[in-house]
This record gives structure tokens, sequence and C-alpha cells, in this order.
DNA sequence: CGGCTATCTTTACACCGTTAAGATACGCTA
DNA sequence: TAGCGTATCTTAACGGTGTAAAGATAGCCG
């Protein structure tokens, strides 16, 4: 690690965003607070403005934190999964799925809209959690390019043909955290399946014939 | 209207969600308050608790009423388009999208998490919100019963089809307002064209060859 | 060794949700 | 019509939150 700062807590600002994972798997979202953090990293409630600028700022810290694991899943399961690019992407979609469902306060905490434009004057620069979505995104889009390279759907823009896949498996994710679409507890396993069935039907769509 | 109560402010209730839906517009999801509804209606503070029970209960009435206009708007676009079964259905994704752009905030506040199951230990009744959702839902599935009918998709259980359909929609309509899709501002026009677009793709999948 | 500065604490303020107790006025019944 | 019960609303209070300002502490660099 290049950051290896240490200060009278030893790593304060780390430990808070620790601090706030945990309280997040185990109060979700609404029950991540300054001060709870604070409180499980042993300093005053005042001590995080000292790291972060606002609530806001630790939220993002934490969504960037989990956007990069995210992209890490993504990534793995497409490396680690043999057969056409069509089936490798198919796994990617899988993965995304499954990752909502295996962590669903995270998922939500990443996808929460004050981390999008947090700046409405300076729309120049898209601020770090937006990069980090977007790094997430770019897998997909490669993964239609290598089908596109393959033969496999139709050539030209491929933005288009991911967007498409991306809203697919967002909506999987989000409808099935909230288990509005899987009837019996929103297992991993249950979302796997689900997103092997709806991706297939729109690989069929994709697919040159 | 069949509610025609009347008490000391007249109809107080309604006129909570009224302010909650102006707040909504106005400052967001988080701006929503019982205080600031409260103070709109010209009441104390506290009166609100004497017609929600909660928060969320107030919440939960915005919803509703939230959901009431939504599968409106699906019934309306499903109705007034000619053509297959196909080309209504996809006009009625179009209108899912256009409604959460038109609408953001709406929509949000409609797919918060504590709307869905509040009452975990008596997992048995859906709750008002959730049976307003399945309404929307119901829609969808009924679009996809007269494409099987009409042959144009295949037979069998809707509910897969039904489900596809639904999350496509439902992603693009969440990536579409958190401007992650579009490019430029997300503007019902442009949601409109890609909702187009993408479920155009996914009508190939489906469709009967 | 001494001062600078980053780090942390203390204190304070406004706002929120929620509850309990008291005031008010509507509507039903006698 | 008189009176009373009760739904409606107000006032006051509690604990929790985000945030800012001011003071204390301790590490680091000259």
């Amino acid at each position: 690690m290049a950051n290896d700062d240490r200060y009278h807590h030893g790593n304060l600002r780390q430990a808070l965003i620790d601090a706030g994972l945990d309280i997040l798997e185990e109060r979700g979202v609404d029950g991540v607070t300054l001060r709870e953090a604070a409180r499980r990293a042993g300093v005053s409630h005042a001590a995080p403005y000292h790291h972060f600028s606002d609530k806001a700022n630790l939220i993002e810290s934490i969504a960037v934190h989990g956007f990069e694991g995210f992209a890490r899943a993504l990534q793995r399961a497409w490396e680690s999964t043999s057969g056409n690019a069509l089936e490798r992407l198919q796994s990617t979609g899988i993965a995304y799925v499954a990752f909502a469902l295996g962590r669903p306060a995270l998922f939500r905490l990443m996808n929460r809209q004050e981390l999008r434009t947090p700046r409405l004057a300076s729309d120049n620069e898209p601020g770090p959690v937006e990069q980090a979505a977007h790094a997430s995104y770019q897998i997909l889009v490669d993964g239609i390019i290598e089908c596109q390279a393959a033969g496999l759907i139709a050539r030209g823009d491929p933005n288009p043909y991911a967007l498409t896949a991306w809203s697919l498996v967002h909506g999987l994710a989000v409808l099935g955290m909230d288990g509005l679409i899987i009837d019996r507890e929103p297992t991993v396993e249950a979302g796997e399946q689900l997103a092997r069935m709806a991706t297939g039907v729109l690989g069929q769509g994709l697919m040159v014939r």
C-alpha cells in the first residue's frame, strides 16, 4: 500500500471506512452514521471531520471501496469462464447479480443517488465514484466488443448493446434484492439462476443469426 | 371520492401527502420530513401522528399514490398503442422508463428499500405498497401473455419472460435517472429513445423465429 | 530543544423522529 | 338543545444526528 500515513490513532481514515462497512452489514445503509463510525473507532464524534469533509465524503469512500471489489468480481468472472465470448459475457452478468445479492447493503450504498454528480456547479470531472462505476461498466463494453470480434453479435457501436446488457443485469440486481422477483428468500443462488435465464433470453436477441 | 372525512383542518391526511409530493420535487427524497410536511400544511409537527403511525407510513402513502399513477401510465401506453402485442408491450416498457425520468424523485421514493416487507415478523400479507407494485408488474405479465396468444413469443410460463422485460426497463430507468447511461441531461425524450433501442434488442430475443 | 501543525476533544447549535400530556372543538346522544 | 366523549391538534421534552468553532495534545522538523 502506498498510503502508510500514521497519526495518533494509527490510521483513523481506514478505521472509519472499515467501521462503516461493519455498520452497513449490521444495520443497513441508514444505520451508517458518522457518530457511530467514530464510536466504533474509539474516537470523538468530531474526529472524522479531519479525514472526511462530510458524511457524504465517508459514504463516497466506502462506495469506491465497494466498486473496486465489484470490478474485481466481474473481471474474475470474465477471465475464469471458458467458452465463447457470449458465454463469458453471460457469466459476467451473473456475477453482477450475484454480487448485489451477496452484499445487498453495500451494493445499495454504491448506487445511492447522492453519489452521482455531487458537484452540480462544476460539471466537468466525473468524481471518484463515477469513475469507479465506469470502470465496471467498461468490463461489459469490452465483453461486447469481444463478442463482435468473434462474429457472435452485429458490428458497429458497442455501446447500445452494452447499455442494454448493463440495464438488464442492474434491473435484475435491484429487483432481486428487494425480493420483488424472487419468491423465496433472495439468495445468491436464486439470483444466479434467474440471471442465467434472463441473460440467456437477451443473448438470443443480441446474437447474429 | 369515497373518503370525504372532514375534521379541524379539513383533510389533513391528504394535505400532508400533497405536501410530501411537493417537497419531493423541490428537495428530493431526503428532504421529505414529517416536520416540514406539517409546516407546509400549517399544523404542529406532532399533528401528523394522528394520521400516520410513522414517518415510514407517510412515505408509504406517498408511494402508493405514485404507484397508482404509474400503473395508469403503463396501462394507457398499452391501450393507446396500435400494432401487434409485441409493439404494444414495447410501448409499455418505454412508458415505464419515461415515468421514471419524468418524475425521478417520486420513482426513487417508490422503490425505497424500507417500503419492501416492512413487517419482517409476519411474512404473510404483502402490504399496500407491494400490492400496488405488483399491479404494475401484472401489466407487463398480461402483455407477455398477449404476445404468447398472438404466437409472437414462445408459449409456457410467462413469468420468466416478464421478469426479464421488467428487469430491463427497471434497470434502464434507474441507470437513466442517475445519468449513468445518458450522456446529456437525462430527459424523458432521451430515456424513451434509449428504451426503444434496448427493448427492441430484447424483443428480438423473445420473438419466436 | 522549541515551535508548527496535523490530529483529536469539547462544547454548542439546529434539525430530526418520536412520545407524553394537556387543550380544543366536532359530532353524537339523550 | 345541552352535554359529554373522543378525535384532533398543540406544547414540551428526550435522544439522536450532522456540522461548526474553539481549545488541548502530541508528533515532526528546524
